[in-house]
DNA sequence: CTTGTTAGTGTCGTATGGTCACTTAATTCA
DNA sequence: TGAATTAAGTGACCATACGACACTAACAAG
């Protein structure tokens, strides 16, 4: 038989499948808080507990598991994420009750002011603190993937400015140090923080500056488009 | 309507769903050569192609996406490999001609000796030398995913010893440097490599010497338990 | 016992993060 | 107006770890 035939015979539900979906993690930062992206479930299974934002690859419409991730993000933030990257798939018999399943799970960050007006005007999505979580029932394995993408987030803090994304486009040093202390879970060395970024010249001085309630003003920053794939030699400690 | 009659009434084919299939890119490392393992394919489409050794999750008996990685691989070679780690999931319309279709890619490494008889003794699975690869017709995609992985494995061989488990148990420092000059792709500096091996003690020495075929012996070492999951804070120069 | 070859070490230079005191620029409140 | 307060940003020194490279050590062959 060639080739030609036997795609032509081929029946793709000759063999029983898993249950194949994507979801994401995103990440956002906003009034000193690490903020997630929670979706409350309204079918079953698991209906009325909270999830990733997710959903079953659409064949007709996305060209790629990537293209799902984004348009289900843009579903709810009306937003493209700046940031998005894949992070672990996730398979067995048992974390879906309707059968063998399979998550890809992709992790992303926003702005949080860029997509707030939009999230807030829809009742099944909340941006939840991260240290809230336990608050909230929780679908699936979901508390599982959030903490392998916060693992993941934190190694990245450690050795890249990829946080940088869940700021908007003009940021301060102080808040982008703030952001990675609370992703890494420990004060940072404010010189060290600054020096590597500054060697590296990853990011363009606005020359404006940002008032504080008290204190000094701060320079406010954006992004050079290397700076999101560059990573340093050295890690900062843990 | 409650969740039991929902799970009860469901039907998992009402979705058009992608074929998930899982492939792993098997290295190793014999005769001062980096090797990959590969599959020919009996059946279309891509027939008569060599692919990377994969198939489909076996509802019945695979727990986990990992076990079905791990299942294949032991069919191909008789053994469990003592490194398999998730790689990426390539997900798309075209990849596939029978349609759009899902890889979860498992990276995985296993010592040459440890398999060899029984890869010899079977006709459409090969050993091939990286530098070979051009010379080979590769289906679907899996030239792409070969690279990803290979990156990915330079990445680990610049700030772990990884790369060790392509090695037998017992291996020279020697042996482990040159394997990661292969995948990095550069000559390193025996001092650094050795080092910070020696520093962080991730290594037992067996006392054992092994000749070589001419100038001193090499000492024999094994891995500590932990070796595998160490990193080091600083990067080796790319 | 000399030569060749490969394993393994001593040592110094350099890059980069850690530490911490200091300066700068704003606000607040006598 | 000017001292106190607060937070941003810098200077300077130290510690660590890798790069470079010459050196020594241990074997085989002749």
């Amino acid at each position: 038989m060639d080739e030609k035939s036997f795609l032509a015979a081929y029946d793709k539900h000759q063999f029983d499948a898993p249950l194949t979906s994507v979801d994401s993690v995103l990440f956002s930062y906003h009034q000193e808080c690490l903020k997630l992206l929670l979706v409350q479930r309204s079918n079953h299974p698991e209906q009325g507990k909270w999830g990733l934002p997710g959903g079953f690859v659409d064949l007709q419409v996305d060209q790629s598991l990537e293209d799902t991730a984004r348009r289900i993000l843009r579903a709810k933030t009306a937003i493209d994420p700046p940031y998005l990257e894949q992070l672990q798939t996730f398979g067995n018999g048992s974390r879906d009750k309707r059968g063998w399943s399979v998550t890809v799970c992709y992790s992303a960050m926003m702005a949080y002011q860029s997509c707030e007006p939009h999230v807030s005007s829809v009742a099944d999505v909340q941006w939840v603190n991260i240290d809230k979580l336990d608050q909230l029932p929780l679908a699936f394995d979901h508390g599982d993937i959030i903490a392998h993408a916060r693992e993941r987030l934190k190694q990245k803090a450690l050795y890249s400015i990829v946080p940088a994304y869940a700021l908007p486009e003009l940021f301060t040093l102080p808040e982008l140090q703030h952001l990675h202390e609370l992703i890494i879970g420990k004060p940072l060395q404010k010189k060290s923080f600054r020096r590597r970024i500054e060697q590296a010249e990853l990011l363009i001085d606005t020359g404006e500056k940002v008032s504080q309630k008290s204190g000094r003003p701060a320079s406010l920053y954006r992004m050079k488009d290397r700076a999101g794939s560059f990573t340093f030699v050295r890690n900062l400690e843990e």
